[in-house]
DNA sequence: TTGTAAGCTG
């Protein structure tokens, strides 16, 4: 059936004028006649027209009518589309009653649905195409497939090209590059396979393509086999293929493979340079990247806006913010910062090179500031440590109408995390929740470690366990998290359970060691040790250091140091541990000179670094040294001294026995002092026996933290040791109406791969009459040699053979003659106890070294106790 | 059809 429509000119009867003052662009007769183009109002009313042609029959040849032209329905759609009036072309489409249209037809309009990425009005045509009856062939049906790929509908598209057996290699890649945007490189590459045994040619598109989903997929193997196969074809003389092969190097870590192939290309086009400069950018050699980068201009190549972004990259990962500057410039004059790509780009430089400003001005010009543009800056405010600046950009993001992606929601939870605020935390979590962001592995990483840093593990491990696939990151979020928020023996059972699953990295160690240090686990230490030499992380800083300070809060101050000397470039952390190592095992003098190495080394100390020196002098009773350093970071290193470094000097004057002095120094102090700082002065109060002194100090601590049990027990215990036994009631009655319980003791040491865990006075361990009868016969023997046991560490009111006996059931003394009863003779003796060594406890290590002739090692929570011979590395400063 | 921006673990 043919129908004809009555084409317009601006010379016919009617005198259409197009664009002036028209009411409708063309009208359908009852005899499907249509007239098209503008109608212009005055010359005839529509209805007027519409009578007018209605009169003409179809069978007239179109020669008869000079002045008018008739068209086919197909053409006018095909004139519609070739316009790119989707709309219209649509609109006659869809007309009810419409006769059958050519399958041509149904391709162009097809197409330009493709190019608008109208998928719906794609759909409409297809539904159309089905209804009509006519037959998809591999033209109309390549089509189809074209739309649905381009407008998005993968699933459609492959439902049309899995039924009509196209051999056209374009589709084919059509289809493989499909599933490659949308990241399932796997379907592409079985695509690809399936291209390869069905016959169907490939071309330099295909391998592009291809290359590009191996790498994707680390599939190694599949690619070189690639390579190999588009060798045999004669496909090298591709420059797309050799470009996509220096991508696939690259990407698979093989850089000399990618360098080799580029030195081999004769004729190197922008994109084999910028390829070049991506692939050294992206694998952290961006000192490479740039050095190409200059190459490239020299030699005269052509640059694009890919080239500069790709090397903003690269100054923004090495920090070369004055490249970057001049990119900049050369960019404004090319006129690429009009590129909102660029835009971001060039912010994030100057963010990541630490020129925040530079970052704002860039951002306050921009012309259309998306959620990459808003991402970019908040990271940038988080690096700067402005985290609460951050989080006031997010929400003026959103009030802009921005609505955030996994990627700014990632920086903000980061935002939270180092701020540590839980509320705006969990108020992300909500959103997460609300917005179905929880399947995306960054946002479930950031997620926890943002409770991991707020301190809340359970909520971290909630989020870990629902995570349906946990990367290398997770489990190191989670390690670290329990290491550092208390919980080592958690970190420890996480740690056992993840080599199961997957191969830990440096990170892991670094993560996991603290637990193993904070425990005094030192078997367990050797054994990640071990696992560090056997995976090759010792190149790692973090790991050495992590490994030097384990060591060091193990006991095993000699290998922490022989590990500490074979670090070719120590940083300010290798140091920073070393000194604190030899503080914590009261080796202030060796502290000291660690420390002036380090400054040989031309290493500026940190804040933390004189937290460590002042703990060594302190634990040494260096008063002057200490003094000495107090002052050298105020004036000459410019620190200003923090609550720490106050509760050090504190300390430092406290164990000295000057008391006064350290309470008139506190009493000076510019910051407020906290419980820390007047709960040092009340150890020192301890130590000399100044009850007055201790009274005074004690209302400042129950002021400032009425809740903490141990400065009640602190007192109590000053109370009992001056046998003030009224007031020692006094103090148990004020921890009993709060509802206070005091830290029960417990002491640990490992021996054939167990922890064995002691708690005062608890009878549960199988070997429980063995050790008792072994710390009495000590006890007996101690007694004979004229030792008196300090009664008044016993803290109980009772006479004096219950005192005896309540002594005996410390934790610690449990603990060392198990290890005596246990370990092979010679082996050192190392124990763990988590409050500080008792007096009594202290004496009767010093009896049994000598005795035993073994070294006892028992670190407490303050610091480690060497006993040998009878006598104890701490010289009474403990 | 190869090269192009922002986010997580010590």
């Amino acid at each position: 059936m043919c129908v004809f429509m009555a084409k317009t000119t601006s010379t016919n009867f009617f005198s259409f004028m197009p664009n002036r003052n028209t009411t409708q662009d063309s009208i359908k007769f009852q005899n499907g006649f249509f007239l098209s183009g503008p109608v212009k109002a005055f010359s005839l009313s529509a209805s007027q027209l519409q009578c007018y042609y209605a009169s003409i029959p179809i069978s007239v040849p179109l020669t008869k009518y000079k002045d008018y032209e008739f068209i086919s329905l197909d053409e006018k759609i095909c004139e519609f589309c070739e316009k790119g009036n989707l709309k219209k072309a649509m609109e006659f489409l869809l007309m009810p009653e419409n006769p059958q249209v050519a399958s041509s037809t149904y391709c162009s309009v097809l197409q330009l649905c493709a190019e608008l990425k109208s998928l719906e009005d794609g759909q409409k045509v297809h539904s159309i195409i089905r209804s009509s009856g006519v037959s998809i062939d591999g033209v109309l049906g390549s089509k189809l497939v074209f739309m649905y790929v381009t407008c998005g509908n993968l699933r459609e598209g492959r439902l049309v090209f899995d039924k009509i057996a196209n051999e056209k290699t374009f589709l084919w890649n059509l289809m493989i590059n499909g599933y490659a945007k949308i990241g399932d490189f796997k379907e592409s590459v079985l695509i690809f396979e399936k291209m390869l045994r069905s016959g169907i040619e490939v071309n330099s598109h295909t391998f592009s393509c291809v290359l590009k989903c191996f790498a994707a997929l680390g599939s190694i193997k599949d690619g070189e086999w690639v390579h190999g196969y588009l060798l045999k074809l004669g496909f090298n003389s591709y420059n797309a293929v050799n470009n996509s092969l220096i991508s696939f190097y690259f990407k698979i870590r093989e850089v000399q493979s990618a360098h080799k192939l580029f030195d081999d290309l004769t004729d190197r086009d922008v994109i084999s340079w910028n390829s070049m400069i991506s692939g050294y950018v992206a694998s952290g050699l961006c000192e490479k990247g740039l050095e190409l980068l200059i190459e490239m201009l020299k030699s005269g190549a052509d640059t694009d806006l890919a080239t500069i972004i790709c090397a903003l990259a690269g100054c923004a990962n090495c920090g070369d913010v004055s490249l970057g500057r001049a990119l900049h410039a050369f960019a404004i004059k090319a006129r690429f910062d009009r590129n909102a790509i660029f835009s971001n780009t060039v912010m994030d430089m100057y963010s990541k090179c630490r020129d925040l400003n530079g970052a704002i001005q860039v951002f306050a010009k921009m012309a259309d500031k998306s959620v990459v543009s808003w991402t970019a800056l908040i990271a940038g405010y988080v690096r700067e440590g402005l985290a609460d600046k951050a989080i006031g950009m997010f929400h003026e993001m959103e009030r802009g109408g921005v609505v955030p992606d996994t990627f700014a929601i990632t920086a903000i939870l980061h935002a939270c995390a180092c701020n540590g605020s839980l509320e705006s935390g969990k108020h992300i979590h909500n959103y997460i929740r609300e917005n179905d962001m929880q399947s995306n592995i960054f946002v479930c990483n950031a997620l926890m470690d943002m409770y991991a840093k707020c301190g809340s593990m359970e909520d971290a491990k909630s989020v870990f366990l629902e995570m349906p696939v946990k990367d290398i990151v997770s489990w190191n979020t989670m390690i670290g998290g329990y290491s550092k928020n208390g919980l080592p023996n958690e970190a420890l059972s996480l740690f056992v359970t993840m080599i199961k699953e997957l191969e830990p990295d440096g990170r892991t160690m670094a993560c996991v060691l603290p637990a193993c240090a904070s425990l005094a686990a030192l078997d367990k230490g050797k054994e990640i040790h071990g696992y560090i030499l056997r995976n090759g992380c010792l190149y790692d800083q973090h790991v050495t250091n992590a490994l030097v300070d384990m060591y060091a809060k193990c006991g095993m101050l000699v290998l922490a140091r022989f590990l500490f000397d074979m670090i070719p470039t120590k940083d300010l952390v290798s140091w920073t541990v070393m000194i604190a190592g030899y503080g914590m095992h009261g080796l202030g003098n060796e502290a000291i000179s660690a420390f002036n190495g380090m400054r040989h080394a031309g290493l500026m100390p940190d804040e933390v670094c004189f937290i460590s020196i002042l703990y060594a002098c302190s634990h040494s009773g260096l008063i002057n040294e200490g003094w000495m350093f107090f002052n050298l970071m105020q004036n000459e290193c410019n620190i200003k001294p923090q609550l720490e470094h106050y509760a050090c000097v504190v300390d430092l004057l406290s164990r000295t026995g000057k008391l006064s002095m350290a309470y008139k120094f506190i009493q000076k102090m510019p910051i407020e002092p906290d419980a820390t700082i007047w709960g040092s002065l009340l150890c020192g109060c301890r130590i000399h026996h100044d009850v007055k002194l201790a009274e005074k100090v004690a209302e400042h601590v129950f002021e400032l933290e009425p809740e903490n049990t141990g400065y009640y027990v602190l007192l109590a215990n000053i109370y009992a040791e001056a046998e003030k036994w009224e007031q020692v009631k006094k103090m148990r009655e004020k921890i009993g109406t709060r509802g206070l319980k005091k830290n029960p003791g417990c002491s640990w040491i490992e021996a054939k791969g167990k922890v064995h865990i002691f708690v005062a006075a608890d009878h549960s361990h199988p070997q429980t009459n063995n050790i008792e009868a072994l710390v009495n016969k000590y006890r007996s023997k101690m007694k004979k040699e004229g030792y008196r046991p300090k009664l008044r560490y016993a803290l109980i009111n009772a006479d004096e053979m219950e005192k005896e006996m309540a002594l005996c059931g410390h934790s610690e003394k449990l603990a060392m003659a198990f290890g005596i009863l246990n370990l092979p003779p010679g082996q050192t003796i190392r124990v763990t106890k988590n409050l500080r060594v008792c007096g009594d406890c202290h004496e009767m290590a010093k009896f049994m070294s000598s005795k035993t002739k073994r070294e006892i090692v028992l670190r407490d929570s303050n610091r480690f106790h060497h006993f040998k011979d009878g006598i104890c590395s701490c010289r009474g400063f403990w």
